[in-house]
RNA sequence: GCGCCAGUAGCUCAGUUGGAUAGAGCAUGUGACUUCUAAUCACAGGGCCGAGGGUUCGAAUCCUUCCUGGCGCGCCA
């Protein structure tokens, strides 16, 4: 609807060039927009405004022009210029109705597939496999999962990538606590069934133990020069901890498996090469012993030119080392034309390094877009990085336990009849969308507190309100007894309220199409949210069953089915699952 | 020192890339359950959009100078 009269508008212009009431060389930026005011209409458009000056008039009788040339159409009931010059479109019902029904002819609810389909490449959650996940891994889990899924939703070809951290020094005293532990003859997995205490011990023997540090070093050597036993060992780690990571990513329904698994060490094999072309292309500087890239858009302090390292000095490589590796196989191997990074903010300095050098280097196609999709730090109610009471690092399982355990009580308070199993589920449920929502709610490059009375809580802007509102319309198709496919009739909007839900119902798309642009799930939420808001008012102000006319009734029932799809099909793009009933 | 980001209601956050009287949720106050789930709805109060200057028909948004906070800046990732 707004490129329809957004392309009105263009032609317009050009029949006022045509008759000398605007120079002909002008282009006029203008936006045509939804309104936040309903007495102005649903669509505005600022065109009169920008055009008043070049056409040597006032903004009002610009206005008149425009309005004079419109075409008369069935979609625009009344057209207004209102306030300094700002013309008002106001839709027919009668189209609105037809736009609601075209969506529930749809599967795909009125979002046409794009008509050009992309390569995408999304490297996202990527945790270090020495360690439990903990909170930090959060936040490019979710976010990432829920634009991975807008994508596909919309058409694109959507390739995971989870970067995971299974190589490095690290390894070496976790692989020699393992020797050590099955001398003892102690079973490893077993062992391992707690990551983050393994690795404390690991760290805690390094630091005490010469032997045992030696030892460790020793073990990293023997990695790297591909040592059978310690690669079977360094793979059986590998095995359990990825495990525990594939267990949180089924609890919080995120759509990784371990196809998407392309961890640092992948990239092993290649990374002499990037050096090599790296020097190849002129880039490459040794200074200190290390082996740099010096760029002059990237000053370091004191003004001098900052290196991007990618080999010290021993020889080791560095992880801008493997980034660009990485980065290199997914545009030759994946041959993606857009790579996402969906990694901490913190790191924007290194991805603009990394993405230009490799610009320079002829590792990626001048048509590939790449971007890094910075989200804030998960911060505590003291407005310091996220900790657990007793000052460690929250682990990710641990808050899902208790956002889970949460919900289910409350869900027993509101339920006292409910039984266990149920509750249960509903609790899972609840729990898993009360932290995704809270999470994806908020814009992703800033920091946001995280805080699970604000999140649990039942009422507002949360999870809970949005699987709520949707187990309303299913208790109604519950009860209407009809057969949701063979609902027909006439779609009349005559309440006011009625026709704000029909305006939300046709968003869907256009919402969808900014989210899949900029990577941006909080706008798929605030949509959500004004859509489950706007149902919540209309339930409580047009009854559907009990609707004086059949026309009415089938009238309404047609918006409930609607509101309940998108709903539906929303959230599970946010990935976050609906319930029948709670 | 240089660079990046942020500062909007008591609290948590939006603000459609420059538009109309700055919006939600929580909290506070009031009203609404014999009718589809009150986990809801309706209404009210609450603001120097960090401060100053500039750009223009029009600024929370763009430019500029400050203030405050966070983060980053050579061999970790």
């Amino acid at each position: 609807m707004k490129t329809y009269v957004s392309e009105q508008l263009q032609q317009i212009i050009e029949v006022l060039q045509q008759q000398q009431f605007l120079p002909a060389d002008l282009t006029p930026r203008f936006t045509v927009e939804r309104t936040r005011d309903k007495s102005h209409g649903d669509f505005a458009t600022n065109l009169a405004l920008t055009l008043a000056k070049p056409a040597g008039t006032n903004p009002r009788q610009v206005a008149e022009k425009i309005v004079a040339l419109l075409p008369d159409k069935g979609a625009i009931k009344k057209v207004e210029i209102a306030g300094p010059g700002f013309i008002n479109f106001f839709l027919d019902e009668t189209w609105l109705a037809r736009q609601v029904k075209n969506a529930l002819d749809d599967s795909r609810l009125g979002v046409a597939q794009v008509e050009r389909p992309q390569n995408i490449v999304i490297d996202y959650s990527s945790p270090n496999l020495a360690k439990e996940m903990h909170v930090g891994h959060l936040r490019s889990t979710i976010i990432g999962d829920a634009v991975a899924r807008t994508l596909e939703f919309l058409g694109h070809k959507v390739i995971r990538q989870n970067h995971v951290g299974d190589w490095g020094t690290q390894f070496g005293m976790l692989l020699a606590l393992m020797e050590e532990r099955r001398q003892q003859g102690r079973e490893i997995s077993m062992e391992l069934s707690d990551l983050e205490s393994f690795y404390r011990e690991a760290k805690q023997q390094f630091d005490a133990s010469p032997d045992f540090a030696t030892r460790a070093r020793q073990l990293v050597v023997d990695l790297q020069s591909g040592d059978a036993t310690c690669l079977n060992l360094w793979r059986e780690f590998l095995d359990i901890s990825l495990s525990h990571c594939q267990k949180l990513y089924d609890r919080l329904g995120v759509s990784l498996g371990p196809d998407a698994v392309h961890g640092e060490s992948a990239y092993n094999d290649d990374l002499p090469q990037v050096i090599a072309d790296l020097d190849k292309a002129g880039l490459l500087t040794e200074d200190q012993g290390a082996k740099c890239v010096f760029l002059d858009e990237f000053k370091g302090q004191d003004g001098n030119p900052l290196p991007m390292i990618v080999q010290k000095k021993d020889g080791g490589y560095l992880y801008a080392t493997t980034d660009l590796a990485a980065l290199r196989y997914r545009q030759k191997q994946l041959s993606a034309e857009r790579i996402l990074y969906f990694v901490d903010v913190r790191q924007s300095l290194h991805f603009q390094q990394l993405f230009a050098v490799a610009r320079k280097a002829g590792f990626l196609d001048p048509a590939t877009r790449t971007e890094h999709m910075g989200f804030g730090t998960v911060m505590g109610e003291d407005g310091k990085p996220f900790k657990t009471r007793s000052g460690k690092v929250a682990k990710l399982a641990d808050l899902i336990d208790e956002a889970e355990s949460r919900a289910r009580a409350l869900v027993a308070e509101k339920n006292p009849q409910m039984d266990a199993s149920e509750l249960d589920d509903i609790g899972r449920v609840v729990g898993i969308a009360s932290i995704k929502y809270a999470d994806l709610a908020k814009n992703r490059s800033s920091d946001y507190l995280f805080s699970f009375d604000n999140m649990i809580s039942f009422e507002g802007d949360t999870g809970p309100y949005m699987l709520y509102a949707y187990t309303r319309v299913a208790s109604i198709f519950r009860k209407a007894e009809v057969d949701e496919n063979s609902l027909s009739g006439e779609i009349v909007l005559t309440e006011e309220i009625e026709r704000e839900l029909a305006n939300r119902l046709i968003q869907f798309s256009e919402i969808l199409t900014r989210v899949a642009e900029r990577g941006t799930p909080h706008l798929l939420c605030g949509y959500l949210y004004d859509l489950a808001s706007s149902f919540s008012s209309f339930y409580k102000n047009c009854p559907v069953l009990g609707a004086d006319t059949e026309t009415e009734r089938n009238s309404r029932l047609q918006l409930c089915l609607l509101t309940a799809r998108i709903l539906k099909q929303g959230l599970s793009l946010l990935g976050i699952g609906t319930l029948e009933r709670m």
